[in-house]
DNA sequence: ACTTATACCTCTAATTATTAGAGGTCTTTG
DNA sequence: CAAAGACCTCTAATAATTAGAGGTATAAGT
């Protein structure tokens, strides 16, 4: 069971890295880094529904319809619900925050590359096939008869070290 | 459990007397039973969500949508989304719909009284001392531990007979 | 009279969004 | 450094809608 924790440690590494909460993120415009993600996504792909969005950004319905909440109130978003299935809304940029997201920088993603570069070459090989085996697991018909991920296959033992 | 059985057949016989279904009321004003009667209880009630008029007209929250989807494409009624809960619709008669509906006679109360007072006596008394016995049972803490209904204290045993 | 078509009614189960409630982190303020 | 305020996040509960299936009544043909 070594290896799960070599996972784990490897994983939280690179969440770390990448840093999505608002710390880090609030200095650009205004936006936390939630608030930055949703509205970028309902920009790049039109008219979505608040679980198209919650899907897209990894975060529960129910988080996103508060973060929407907080930006509706700024109006920087409007909700409209949908005519054909009155179940669904759909989530629109109001100008004012289009604007506002055409001014705020798009640290995210070279941050997480140049982060992402700063870890040791096993580090980034091991991750990267971790998030390999997880997206093949999503496809697969029956998870479970899906086998244990292997690390050793990719893993170099003399290259593993904790550095915390 | 004889007296089970004879409660059964009393009450379907009250239902039958009542007669709720399109059929009878089809020729008031072109509504159907339900749609009049949800048309009543958003008049009688005010500002009714969904859930309040399903709940006072005894029919799912399903059936109570489709038929105000029928009466909103009539535009009898209409539909409010409530600010104060965005999960919570208000149901309002429109003009129209209020003409109609004052329009449209009240078979229902009448039409029951006259059935009802058709029944021999004993089985009016007992059908009265049931739904007694149930509006108890919805208001008691335990429902468990009320003791089951005990038709023989109401009905005389030579009064019974079955005319179907 | 019997079939067919149409238009309702009704339900359960599944789906979508929202809210309640609880716990967490970060920033600011005293 | 403690405390307050503003976020974030989740699970569970709640509200309405839709899908799907089956039932009943009315009208129209045959």
């Amino acid at each position: 069971m070594k290896n799960y924790e070599q996972v784990l440690v490897a994983l939280r590494r690179v969440i770390r890295a990448t840093d999505l909460h608002s710390k880090r993120l609030s200095k650009h415009a205004g936006l936390t880094g939630p608030q930055l993600l949703i509205m970028r996504t309902i920009r790049d792909l039109g008219e979505v529904t608040i679980g198209t969005i919650a899907e897209n950004v990894s975060l529960s319905q129910a988080t996103v319809t508060t973060i929407l909440d907080r930006l509706e109130l700024r109006k920087l978003v409007y909700r409209v619900r949908s005519t054909k299935d009155k179940r669904k809304v759909h989530a629109h940029l109001t100008e004012d925050g289009a604007d506002l997201l055409a001014r705020a920088p798009n640290p995210l993603q070279e941050d997480f590359i140049e982060k992402f570069q700063n870890l040791a070459e096993w580090e980034q090989t091991m991750i990267l096939a971790s998030l390999q085996r997880v997206a093949n697991m999503m496809n697969a018909d029956d998870i479970d008869a899906s086998p244990l991920l292997t690390v050793g296959s990719v893993l170099k033992d003399d290259g593993w070290k904790e550095k915390a």
